[in-house]
Order: structure tokens, then sequence, then C-alpha cells
DNA sequence: ACATAAACGGATCAATGTTCCGTTTATGTC
DNA sequence: GACATAAACGGAACATTGATCCGTTTATGT
């Protein structure tokens, strides 16, 4: 079924709503009020409330804006570094990326509908990102292989959840410790 | 500095509030507006907000009024059953204790100051408990010694961390697992 | 240039968190 | 038991926010 055409105002004020969306969110926490992100996106509430049904349509459309951005920079990553270097960077940006995401992951367990196919949407972009760049460094022996993307992701995931200020430190700290796990009993080309 | 005198009518109202908020929050999940609390427990607004200068004041007194209750039966069942069989209830009560936490939990990662205090005082009151279930049943020989309460509180925590329907199954399966670990190599007295 | 439909936006409404203050009631003293 | 007093009560009112509605504006196709 053809998609009806979207004027070009409208796509505009989507894209100012989401940007103006993902900064109130950041400076001002998820729970920031319609009307924050309406007055810097320079819209009306009706325009965003056209677009997103409901307050949580809209989160969690900057939280798929913010997922695709995040795996396509695999790919972008994949293109201008070494297999090995690459992986470690995207695992890096990856980690920063869960981050950023402890106030969306109060909100996403929130039981809200809007939210319920963010875990498939979340997993469906970054599962391939991550094998693709895990067999490209495994190809190259620079890292082992047999290590699946969803058990990586998972751990990045659960090493995040932590419950003091210290959180951020230990978080990058296990995320190098694992990164070496992934190092040690690499398989050089030349060693097969 | 002694605490001024509270009346019985005060006391008896903050009973019913939190009972009330109990079984709303239940019934109608962690966002159920103040005024069906206040309707269920036969109060009027200004009474709770006396007590509770915010919702989230009454959220958080909710959980350590159920943190109370639950470490209060490890107390209960340690008096009443042997050793390995205590620590094996209270584990089964503290899973199904997590797992009514869920709307809870989102709440308690909202960043809201009322609730920066509810993991040290989960902490607080359930590592002395469990502390004192596993040495007694590693005394009796029941299960094996030097497994830290905590470690298992955070086990059990982030086993029922569960993203689809059959969460609550596995959950149950995962800690059963668990509890047969601890099983596993029990140095029985007679064996020292 | 014009017709038309998509999009806009902000006033308005409903719901909820929170405050305020006149009224009620528990409690201590005589 | 009467009385004074202060603690507690409760619901109307206020502020804020999610969401809706409809007159106006603007993009687009002919």
């Amino acid at each position: 079924m053809s998609e009806k055409r979207v004027r070009a105002d409208a796509r505009r004020n989507e894209d100012a709503v989401l940007e103006a969306a993902k900064a109130v969110f950041a400076s001002s926490g998820v729970d920031a009020p319609v009307r924050e992100i309406a007055a810097k996106a320079g819209v009306g509430l009706g325009t965003i409330y056209r677009r997103f049904p409901e307050r949580s349509d809209l989160v969690a459309a900057v939280f798929r804006r913010e997922v695709d951005t995040c795996a396509a920079e695999a790919t972008a990553l994949a293109e201008s570094h070494p297999p090995g270097e690459a992986l470690v960077l995207w695992l890096k940006r990856y980690t920063a990326f869960i981050a950023t995401k402890r106030g969306l992951a109060a909100a996403l367990h929130s039981g809200d509908p809007a939210f319920e196919k963010l875990p498939g949407y979340f997993r469906s972009n970054f599962e391939p990102a991550l094998t693709a760049l895990l067999d490209a460094a495994a190809a190259a022996g620079e890292v082992r292989a047999g290590v699946a993307a969803y058990d990586l992701l998972r751990a990045v995931g659960n090493l995040s959840i932590a419950s003091d200020e210290d959180g951020p430190a230990y978080t990058a700290g296990m995320v190098d410790l694992l990164i070496d796990g992934l190092r040690f009993r690499a398989v050089r080309p030349a060693e097969k």
C-alpha cells in the first residue's frame, strides 16, 4: 500500500521535534513536559500530537532514531578502521548509548504499549550490526570466534546496571575486560 | 531529641493510607492517582499530603514497609523451620517480592530524590536477614558456606529481569537452580 | 492564479499533583 | 465532665500537563 506523500514542512517539523525531544530528554529528563519540547522545536502542541498520538509515542520515536544512528555507526566504523579497532570503537559507542538510556529505561519498563516493540527493534538493529563487526574481527584473527552478538549486547547492558556513582567507571572497566576477553585466544589466520 | 507524640487518629490514618496505597499500586499500577488512594483509605487529600509531602514520598514509604515485612519474615521462618528449609522458603518469598516490584522499579530509577535512599534501605534490611539464614543453613550442613548474601540478592534481582511473558517461570526455575547450587558441596557437620 | 487538502498552532478541556484554610476532633488539665 | 488548645482533617481551589479541537495558514498540484 503506497504511502501518501508527506509535505516538506511536515517532514521538517518532525525532524525538529525529534531533535528537540532528544535535547530536552538529555537536559530535563525523559519526563519533561511536551510543552517544553514544542517550545524548543518551535512548533505548536497540535503539531506534535498530530504526528505522535501520545507522549509515549514520541519517546519511543526518539529511542528508535538513536538506535538507528548507533547501529549505522557500526557500518561507518567498519569502513574506516581495521576490523578489531572497529569492533572496539563500536562497543564503546554502544556502552555510551546504553548509559544515556538510564532514564529512558525506566519509561521503557513502565508497561506502556508504545514501548513493547522496542526491545525487538533494539535487537533487530544491533544484533546484525555487531555480528558483522565480530565476524570481520574474527576473520582477521583479532578476536575469538563463536561469541554471540546478542550475548555481548546483553552483557554490556547488564554491566551498565550500576547503583553507585562510580557506575560509569566501573562499566567502562568491565567492558574493557570483556573486550580483552574477546581478544584472548583469537586465532591468527597464519596459525590455522 | 524526643519525638512529639502523634495522635491516635493520625497513626490510624497513616496505616490506612499505606495499606490502601499498596492495594491500589497492585491493582492500578504504581502511577495510580493519589485521589484513588485517598478514596480507598477513606481520607482527604490533605491528610495524605500532610504526612507525605509529595506523591513519591508515599511510594517510597510503601516500599520501605514491604521491605520491613519481607525482611521480618526471615526471622519468623527461621523460628518455625529447619535452617535449610527456612532459607529456601525465604528465597522464594524474596523472589515473589522482587516480582511485585517491577512497576515500582521503574519509579525507583526515575531519579526522584525520594527514592535515592531506598537501595541502601533495601540492602541494610535484606542483607542481615539473608546472612543469618545462610549462616544457619551452612552450620547445619545444608548449604555450602562462603556465599555472600549480597551476591545472592543481586543474582535473584538480575534473574528477575525478564523481557518475555515466560519471565516468572524462567525466574522461578533459575532461582531453584541457584538454590540447588547452594546445596551442592554442602559440608555435613559429621564430614568435617 | 487558483483550488484544495494537508498541516499548523494555541485555546480549551480533563485529569492529577499539590496547597490552603475553615472546621473537627483528640488530648491534657482542672 | 467541662473547657482550652493544638493537632489533624478534608475538600475546594490552584497550577501543571497530557490530549483534543477547530479556525487559520500554507504547500502542492493543475
